[in-house]
DNA sequence: GTCGTTTTGGAATTTTTATTCCATTCCTCG
DNA sequence: CGAGGAATGGAATAAAAATTCCAAAACGAC
């Protein structure tokens, strides 16, 4: 077991996130998670059992022990204590919060916020509601027998296809990001085996496109990340998955496909074991 | 013993004390005491025991036991759990939720969206609750009286910086993204009327935290958009976003960083005109 | 592979905390 | 001023939580 190296406790909530910070890497798995989820969630604390937080760390009680008494408090009941004393309800709730924030006149960066924040839970709840799930569940299918997944996406799509690449990559399935750079298109990199994920909102790119067209005509499988059914993407495919994003003013979110590109990813990954 | 003349107990606070404020009148010595500290502390009930509570109210904890279930609760822990759900929300543990999900048609894409769903719009809540309004308009200043606003994100934070280099783009504000293409690292664009915008979550990578450095020491202000306040990109900047991205399994979602990208660039765009 | 060490999960134990119960006190009203 | 009922305090009990401990698993060095 790491030894304490320090045998005070941290006294303020500062130390505490100092000393967090600085043993949080070199931690066997367990006493990391801890840490990570501590980290991330610390104003559970006050008002937690050990049972709850270890739970919400995904460890066992005993571990979550352990993990006190490396940042140099006796028990959990002491690391408690200080977050009990710290405490402050201070937050209102979400609801009353939103509507302080929107209350600004328009152009405060709070009130831009609380905009946004608000388009993409409706986007969400709408992704939600709206999703075909056969059209999804033809997508994995399609996905997880393909051998290489190659991901194409520009400009305002492009950072779905990142995030993709990004998770693809997580869960080990093969996966290709076609992004343009040097405008090399390497489009003879689809093999017959292989399926293509094109996402493309309005409006549509060319080379986006043009690479659906092409996998198209080879006979590999295509599923769309798309905003419109009648988008010139969702003729070229075999599953389409339509992403029914809010916009505020000339702007639009991109939570929903965000969203839908990770549920996609893991339901992949799932599939291939 | 005044008779409870409604069963049911309060479930918001409103409701609590709305009840409190109107049996207070007409209660006994010793259970007055108690309506009136709870009135005047209610906070502490969060994060206190019985015999705490009693004795700050000067009472014997049997006393504030027959408090609580005047007040319609079947006791003190009844009671506290209002005030714990009602700061702390999203206490279903993940542990259950995982559970629930495997029991149910193992992990079919549809139950999948809605996890991710779900994780994603209490991402966005919790964004909206605890975004710290001083360190946003601090960041939007320094953004907005840049030349050139700089962005660095890798793996898991480069789609949030190539959304961002879009957005900027659309508002035209002139930004560059320092993507790692070819390993150039493009430091000495960095010139000292320009700022740098450097998004980074556990595990940090080296290179964002070798930028922000470097902008740093050379003068130029660093805004950084992170997961914890005690990450090692916070330490080297000058507003920091905080980005409270619930997760859902090993999965994290970026919907609410991609929103406070949003935000963030839109802002700056409003302040250039 | 095998040995020694570290890490882990869970059951057993202890401590703390909540809750009940009842003998006593304190009112109030006749 | 005394009887009856409500209110009270504290001791006893039950429930929940924290903490310890140890056997088993995982890991790392040889």
């Amino acid at each position: 077991m790491p030894v304490p190296d320090v045998l005070s406790a941290p006294s303020t909530l500062e130390e505490f996130h100092d000393r967090l910070a600085a043993i949080t890497e070199g931690l066997p798995k367990r006493l990391r998670q801890c840490a990570e989820f501590v980290a991330a969630r610390s104003d559970r604390i006050a008002v937690s059992t050990v049972a709850d937080l270890a739970a919400g760390a995904g460890v066992p009680p005993s571990a979550l022990m352990r993990f006190c008494r490396i940042m140099g408090f006796t028990g959990y009941s002491d690391m408690q204590r200080l977050f009990r004393e710290a405490y402050v309800p201070g937050l209102p709730d979400y609801a009353t919060r939103l509507k302080t924030l929107k209350d600004r006149e328009g152009g405060s960066p709070g009130a831009l916020l609380a905009e946004f924040v608000d388009a993409g839970r409706t986007s969400l709840e709408r992704l939600a509601k709206t999703l075909d799930e056969d059209a999804l569940n033809r997508a994995v299918g399609l996905l997880g027998r393909a051998d290489t997944v190659h991901l194409i996406g520009l400009r305002r799509a492009f950072p779905v296809a990142s995030y993709l690449a990004y998770v693809f990559d997580k869960v080990q399935v093969p996966a290709m990001l076609h992004d343009g750079v040097g405008l090399l298109d390497h489009r003879f990199a689809l093999r017959a085996t292989d399926a293509l994920l094109a996402i493309a909102f309005a409006p549509y790119s060319e080379e986006t496109l043009a690479l659906a067209q092409d996998a198209r005509t080879r006979g590999l499988p295509v599923v769309a990340l798309t905003d419109r059914p009648g988008s010139p993407l969702a003729r070229l495919s075999d599953a389409v998955l339509l992403v029914p994003e809010a916009d505020f003013g000339a702007f639009r979110s991109l939570s929903a496909a965000i969203t839908l590109a990770l549920t996609l990813v893991v339901a992949v990954g799932a599939v291939r074991g």
